[in-house]
DNA sequence: TAAAAATACTCCATAGGTATTTTAT
DNA sequence: ATAAAATACCTATGGAGTATTTTTA
């Protein structure tokens, strides 16, 4: 499969021009690169980078391989960020505002159908044995 | 890490409203499903379904989850078909109309940096000892 | 009580590493 | 000659499986 990972690890040798580079800036050895690059090749069954040229360069498939994985790889920060963004918005919305139980009950009324305040209702539900598995 | 399949083993479930359903859908077992939404909610340290109701529903950090993991996902399939329909194109343009290696050559001249001219121009560069990785 | 989800393991494929060789400037 | 890429081989982790045990409608 052409995993996000591989997609970036191609862009950043493109961007780069140098899979020793796209090493660095990823935190893993070349050989890894290097060896990611060739799977997605493989499962193509088609170069994307003209290795004769120094510093490297996509071919043609390989460019439209770049621009594609690049919109790819955006929409997928947009992603990261909007959930945790709005999963940091909902943590406040739990963690300030109550001193008591009695109050965070209040507030569970309010903020229904939040993942904590549901998982707190279920624990809450537990008959005995119940273990806790989240958080 | 979140990754694609991740993404899309959670959009099934809520499409279908269930574990078991979306395990059919991806041919993988209700355990794998399980395991990797709950790796994902592990990440995020926050829950992501509400597990009480029948069909399962996702929650508030679902909700925005399913949608922004759709966007990405669908920005993948067009990544995946693009690439596909570039090689059959490329490939089209170099298996048709010619007949000998002479009109061969002559072709790449015209279509050069293309993944498979360039291949075969390297290894016609090889030297001894050369073991034809690709293809 | 029947169907769905969770858990406890086991297994294996793949991403990654080290050491080394080959290639190219 | 030196730096980069490729290769050979090994390791570890995460995704998937089977069997079983909770759950819940």
């Amino acid at each position: 499969m052409i995993t996000l990972t591989k997609m970036k690890y191609f862009c950043d040798v493109i961007d780069s021009g140098s899979f020793t580079q796209a090493g660095k800036i990823n935190h893993v050895s070349q050989t890894s690169i290097t060896q990611q690059i060739h799977e997605i090749e493989k499962e193509l069954g088609h170069t994307l980078i003209d290795r004769r040229v120094t510093p490297v360069k996509a071919n043609k498939v390989g460019q439209i391989f770049y621009l594609e994985a690049k919109k790819v790889l955006s929409q997928y920060d947009i992603f990261e960020n909007n959930i945790k963004q709005y999963i940091d918005h909902q943590s406040l919305k739990l963690t300030i505002g109550y001193t008591s139980l009695t109050d965070l009950r209040e507030l569970e009324k309010n903020y229904d159908q939040t993942g904590l305040s549901e998982y707190r209702y279920r624990k809450s539900r537990c008959r005995s044995g119940c273990r806790g598995t989240k958080e």
